[in-house]
DNA sequence: GTTCATCTTAATGGATACATTAATGTATTT
DNA sequence: AAATACATTAATGTATCCATTAAGATGAAC
């Protein structure tokens, strides 16, 4: 990656500090609160911080500071109904761009990430899942669509991290059927098969979504019924 | 809009000078000189340019400034690929979630649109084309995909810009055709049609794409078939 | 007791001085 | 003549100081 400055640094450490519920969503991030804890000046942080409000992460009040957008079901209504799209042009798009090594790529991420799940390893399994969706965003060869895909990927995440914490078991259901999902997704790009990718993703994210906002013990009924998908 | 900031202001200022023709692609956007042109001291043009790098109008060269990133036609591709499907998206959901005061909002827009291009005033009318696509965009309620069309907006922006500037006549060809297919979309939206909404606005923009790399002489024949679309 | 005005405070916004660094040019040595 | 090392320069990166501003508290007037 690029040359960790002390603004790279603060980006992605303040990505790590909610990430690691260090802050509750509604509360502010100040900028001499930040800068002392990871020891910077403010100017380093104020950088950071105006990036991730770009990015949609942070939400500024006038002068109150940056705050994790608050998680409602309207929005999440709106993430995924992006994302959903998003990822579907994406799996077009790298369905007919994918090159070998790039499906060899998917199918080695594929693997680790059966490894992760059988291991009950949740933070190996969290970022095979991300190198799977960005690593498809990036075989789209779009870079527009790609950034797009990155930023929606980790506004959902935010969702799936607070609301997987809330309700679910050690390994929650929708687990056990992503990875048979994604293996039909690599299956269509490997094919070329555009539409069928797109499609398949799709339907991917949609599940999830579906899946975020059952409450774990009707969990079993539903996922019968979206064999049918 | 948000209370004018020197940060804002420089942004602002920035993309003018950029659509003023003040710099080709491929010069370099130095953060001095930027500040000594605004009269500002260089933080709030850092912050701008920091910006407009995050958006991907600018690229980042690591002692050497910002610049332009430099049309291509593989580049123009991908933007107008985007810009289409996303566009269509925005137009799909505004279909379905348009109130009576938005399809009287676009009907104004539409309204100015035929004024300028009678008039010949091309301010206005690459104004009201603004108006009208991020017009849908916000009206898809989906502050996501808005974002994300206003973005590809931009950067399509500066093909049209540059092209245009080299290639057509005081009243290009793509121009009196472009109203009509508004009125079609908007009337698309008033009937909360959300399938013909979405597929007449990713024709709309394919036939932008497609008159913006015809050379001006062989338009008139290319418009022709372009009536089967 | 309530309301309005003003004062305090705590935060960001902006300017500037200083540090760092990458590129380039130059001189010296082989 | 070429190559390498060192110095110069021109840009960004960082810290800090001062300005501004909005929110909240406090108090006085009605």
């Amino acid at each position: 990656m690029a040359k960790e400055n002390l603004e790279e640094f603060a980006y992605r450490s303040i990505i790590r500090l909610i990430l690691k519920n260090k802050f509750k969503p509604g509360d502010f991030l100040l900028e001499i609160e930040l800068a002392e804890t990871l020891k910077l000046s403010r100017t380093p942080v104020r950088h950071a911080l105006g990036r991730l409000v770009g990015e949609g992460f942070l939400e500024k009040r006038k002068k109150k500071g940056c705050l994790i957008s608050v998680p409602t079901s309207e929005d999440a209504k709106h993430v995924f109904f992006a994302r959903e799209n998003l990822e579907g042009l994406t799996a077009t798009s790298a369905a007919m761009y994918a090159t070998e090594d790039d499906i060899i790529e998917l199918r080695t991420i594929l693997e680790k990430e059966k490894k992760a799940l059988v291991t009950y390893n949740k933070e190996d399994y969290s970022t095979t899942n991300e190198d799977f969706h960005l690593g498809i965003a990036r075989m789209s060869r779009n870079i527009y669509l790609e950034k797009y895909c990155r930023n929606i990927f980790w506004r959902s995440n935010i969702y799936i991290f607070f609301f997987d914490n809330y309700y679910t078991q050690p390994t929650s259901i929708d687990e056990q059927y992503t990875p048979d999902q994604h293996i039909q997704i690599v299956d269509a790009i490997a094919e070329h098969d555009a539409e069928k990718a797109g499609e398949l993703m799709r339907q991917h994210i949609h599940f999830t979504y579906a899946m975020l906002f059952t409450p774990w013990n009707v969990k079993k009924k539903a996922i019968r019924s979206t064999h049918s998908l």
